[in-house]
DNA sequence: CCATCTTTGTGCACGCGTTCACAAAGACAT
DNA sequence: ATGTCTTTGTGAACGCGTGCACAAAGATGG
C-alpha cells in the first residue's frame, strides 16, 4: 500500500474511520461497473466479492454513511453510487496541478482515468524553461516562476508532485504557500507540511521492496537448509571498538 | 496507502509485523542518505525524524530485527543498512517484468530508481504486435505470446502490470501460471490470485479520492453554514416502490 | 394477515499497531 | 573504579480495525 499520511494521529473525520474512507473508492468502482450493466440492486455479499473485501466489513463501512440498504434485498446501486460520490466529494470538480512534467508527470497528464471521477488536470508546471509552452496531453506546460499565480487562478487545492526527490520539498513548500492543502507525492522523499495539509505518497520502490521481502521469505521456506541461523552476521562493525567501517573519520553527527 | 494485500490475514512473517516491513524501506532510504554523507552512527530520534515516524516505533521496529544498537550511542549506519537490506532481500538481484508498455509502463521502464535497489528490468512485454522489437529504455519490447518463455528464461518472480484494467486479470493469470509469485498492479482492478501469490496495488485514482474526501471536509469546516444537515437526500430511489431510477428494467442480478 | 426467508445492521471479542514511560546498558569523564 | 549522562530495548496500556454471529427488519408468498 503505497499509502501514507503525514502526522495527524488518524483523526476520525465526521465519524468515518480512515480505513473505511480508503475503501469507499473501491466500492464506488465496483458499484459503477454494476450501474453500467444496469443492475438495480446488489447484496453486501456480492458487492464485497467484487471489491475483494469481507462482507461484514463492507456492511459496517456502509453503516457509517447511514442506513442505505434494504433488509432482504440489498443496496440500491444508483443510490449508493450517489451517496458514496457525495461523501467522497466527487460531486464537485477538483482542479489538479501536476508539477514536474518528466516521464511520470507526462504519463499522469495523459492518463484518461483522471477526469473520470471529477478530477481535472488544470495545470502542468515544470522548472525547465525549454518546456514552457510545450503542449503535453493538450495542455501547455507552464513555468515554475508562475506557480503561485497558476494555483490561485485555477483554484487548485490538490497538487501532484512528480519532480526529482531533491526538488520535492521546495515544490511542496511553494504549493502550500500558494494555497494547496492536499498533496500527492510520487517523489521518494518525506515531505514536511504544516498542520492542515494532507500528504499521500505513492512509492514504487517501497512497494517492490515489500514484495521482495515476502518473495525472499517464500524462497526461504522452500529451502530451509543452508545456514538458516539468523545470527552469525558476516561482518559486524562493533561500535565500541571502532567508529566506522571505513576509517576513523570523525563523526559529523549533528547535535 | 496505496497499499493492499490480497487475502492472507496479515500473517506475521518470521515474527516481523507487516507494518514494520512496510517501514523498513523508509528507514533504509534515510540510512542510505546518511551513509553517503559518511555519518557513522545515528540515534533513533534523528533517524525517526528523517524517516517521518515516531522514535519509539522505530526502535520497536528495529527490535524485531535484533539488538543492533548501542545504548548511549545509537545505531551504526553501515551495519544497519546491511541488516535491513538483507532482511528485505535486497542483497540479491530481482529480475522484474513489466507487462503493458503504454504511457505508464514506458515511464516505469525509464525510471532510474528501479535499478538502484537490486531491481532489474529484465523484460518488457506488450500485446501490441507493432511494438514488438521496439526498444524502450534500451530494452526491446517482446510480444505477449512469448510471455511464458520470457518469465521462465529470466527467472522472473516479480511482475508489474500496467495494462488497461480489462486485460489485467488475464495478464495476471498468465504471469502466475508462468511462475510469478509477486505482482505489483497499477490497473484499477481487483485481482484474484491463488494462495501464495502476493499482490500489491498502486491506484492513483483512489489516492486522489481519499484526498478529495479530506479536502471536502476541510472546506466544510470553514463554512458550516448552508444545509449542513447530513440527511435530507435530494433524491431517494425507494427500493420498495420502484426498482431502478431509469425504468422498470427487470433485474439481471446474478444468483 | 401471517409465515417464511433473505439480508442488513451491529454488539462483541480479539488481535494488531502505536505510543508512553522507564529500567537497564553502555559510553565517557574524572 | 565510580559516577554521570545518553540512548536503547521493551513492558504495558490503549485505541483502531476486523470478523463472527445473530437479532431485527423487511420482502415475498400464500
Ligand atoms: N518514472 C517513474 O516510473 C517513477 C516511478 C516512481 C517514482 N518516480 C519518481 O517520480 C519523480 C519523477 O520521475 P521521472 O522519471 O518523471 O523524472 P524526470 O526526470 O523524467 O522528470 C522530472 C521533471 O521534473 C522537472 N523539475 C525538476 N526540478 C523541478 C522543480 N524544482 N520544479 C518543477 N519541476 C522540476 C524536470 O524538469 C523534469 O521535467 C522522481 O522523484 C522519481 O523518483 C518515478
Ligand atoms: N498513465 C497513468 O498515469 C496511470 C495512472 C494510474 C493508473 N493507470 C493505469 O495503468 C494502466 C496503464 O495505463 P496507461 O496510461 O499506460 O495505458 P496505455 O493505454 O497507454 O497502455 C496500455 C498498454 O498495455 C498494452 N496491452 C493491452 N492489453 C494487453 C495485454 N493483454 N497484454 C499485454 N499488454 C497489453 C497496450 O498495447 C498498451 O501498450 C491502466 O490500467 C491505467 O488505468 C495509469
Amino acid at each position: 500500500m503505497a499509502t501514507g499520511r503525514t502526522h495527524r494521529p488518524a483523526t476520525r473525520s465526521r465519524g468515518i474511520p480512515e480505513a473505511t474512507v480508503a475503501r469507499l473508492p473501491l466500492y464506488l468502482r465496483a458499484l459503477t461497473a454494476l450501474s453500467e450493466r444496469s443492475v438495480p440492486t446488489v447484496s453486501s455479499e456480492e458487492l464485497a466479492t467484487a471489491a475483494g473485501v469481507n462482507s461484514a466489513k463492507l456492511r459496517k463501512d456502509f453503516s457509517y454513511l447511514g442506513s442505505y440498504g434494504t433488509r432482504g434485498v440489498g443496496y440500491d446501486v444508483e443510490y449508493l453510487v450517489y451517496q458514496i460520490s457525495r461523501e467522497l466529494g466527487l460531486t464537485q470538480d477538483w482542479p489538479v496541478a501536476i508539477v514536474g512534467i518528466g516521464n511520470l508527470g507526462a504519463a499522469l497528464a495523459n492518463y484518461g482515468g483522471f477526469a473520470s471521477r471529477g478530477f481535472r488536470v488544470a495545470a502542468l508546471i515544470d522548472a525547465d524553461p525549454a518546456m514552457a509552452g510545450t503542449p503535453v496531453a493538450g495542455i501547455a506546460v507552464q513555468h515554475t516562476d508562475d506557480l503561485d499565480r497558476i494555483i490561485s487562478d485555477n483554484g487548485v487545492s490538490i497538487g501532484v508532485i512528480t519532480t526529482p526527490p531533491g526538488a520535492a520539498q521546495q515544490v511542496c513548500d511553494r504549493l502550500v504557500a500558494a494555497g494547496v492543502t492536499s498533496i500527492l507525492n510520487f517523489a521518494p522523499t518525506v515531505l514536511s507540511v504544516p498542520e492542515g495539509v494532507d500528504v499521500r505518497k505513492v512509492d514504487l520502490s517501497i512497494e517492490l521492496q515489500i514484495l521482495a521481502f515476502h518473495e525472499q521469505r517464500k524462497a526461504g521456506e522452500d529451502a530451509p537448509a543452508e545456514g538458516e541461523d539468523p545470527e552469525a552476521p558476516p561482518m559486524r562493525a562493533t561500535p565500541a571498538s571502532r567508529k566506522g567501517p571505513d576509517g576513523d573519520m570523525p563523526a559529523v553527527m549533528p547535535a
